[in-house]
DNA sequence: TATTGTTATACTCTATAACTATA
DNA sequence: TATAGTTATAGAGTATAACAATA
């Protein structure tokens, strides 16, 4: 074990340190690619949850994503001003608002998802085939291990309030 | 290649996305260990720096940490309070203010450190050492394909300026 | 005139609490 | 009384500019 001896192990051995690194540098170059798309990685983030749960009401929404509600309404503002969601009322509770996307909300997500591939293409770019699976493998079993929702950033993570504890599955949100 | 099919692929296996998940998780986690140190993560990477670099001028710490010299101030001001550095007038040059890490100052690296190793531990945990290793290398290989210098954290980094691109090898600052 | 360090101001994010309208 | 949504306020953090002392 000796690339790994202990104290003075410059930081660039240190998987804490480059994780950070790397997680700030892919918060940047997600946000740079999204430019063109015309959202922020929070509001795709927020339209790709609704791509599977259309209608949710914005208390709902806060639960999956783990924000609280009251940042929850600005999200919602901004998507709406931008005409790609929309707020409706719900006859049966007249409290709660419906979320849904618009045409042109859905008609984003695809640009979305290949901002993502060209994210994960311009950090990965240079692996191999293999060493990419291995990395993603690693990657991936280390999030479990740190018990990360597979789709929840926890970036956006609001600890006090009322969260409904639950996984939205292959929906989810993006970061930060 | 079926595992890398595009468009609808869950998040979990967007090697972006979990970085950015394991970026914050770290920070969060690092946070929480250097506690006890007494001591911000920003404020150990900048003792870390002085270990090896003992009495530079701000102007050089901000060069080398890549930080704005006004945020420099503050930073030097909180050490300063807490007795883990001193400024010392330059008689050449009396604009100049040498920052020399005190004693104590000194003796909390160790501590820091340990908390690093701690930091990797926990995250690392449920690999093995082989696993750790294959995932120690990946990462440093994607962090230098970035450009990301082996010892500064992107997440202070300040874009204007005046900053002399410069790496300081072992030194280095910790982060966010 | 340029440079080192400092201070002041503004802007963004977030956290908390208080408010309204419904239930 | 409790809940969905909203609004307002205060606090961190950061960016920008302006300032005093020295070169």
């Amino acid at each position: 074990m000796h690339a790994f001896d202990r104290s003075v192990r410059p930081l660039r051995q240190r998987p804490s340190f480059v994780l950070s690194q790397l997680g700030f540098h892919s918060d940047r170059t997600f946000d740079e690619l999204l430019v063109p798309v015309g959202v922020t990685r929070r509001q795709f983030g927020m339209l790709r949850v609704l791509a599977d749960a259309d209608g949710r009401t914005q208390q709902e929404l806060s639960s999956v994503l783990r924000v609280h509600r009251n940042v929850m309404v600005g999200l919602v503002d901004e998507l709406e001003t931008a005409g790609l969601v929309e707020r409706r009322r719900n006859p049966a509770d007249r409290r709660a608002h419906a979320v849904h996307l618009t045409d042109r909300g859905r008609a984003l997500l695809p640009m979305g998802e290949a901002a993502l591939d060209a994210c994960d293409d311009r950090l990965l770019g240079a692996l191999s085939a293999a060493d990419r699976e291995t990395l993603c493998g690693l990657l991936a079993r280390v999030a479990d291990e740190a018990h990360l929702l597979p789709s929840v950033h926890p970036g956006y993570e609001h600890a006090g309030d009322e969260l409904a504890a639950e996984d939205a599955g292959g929906g989810g949100q993006l970061p930060r």
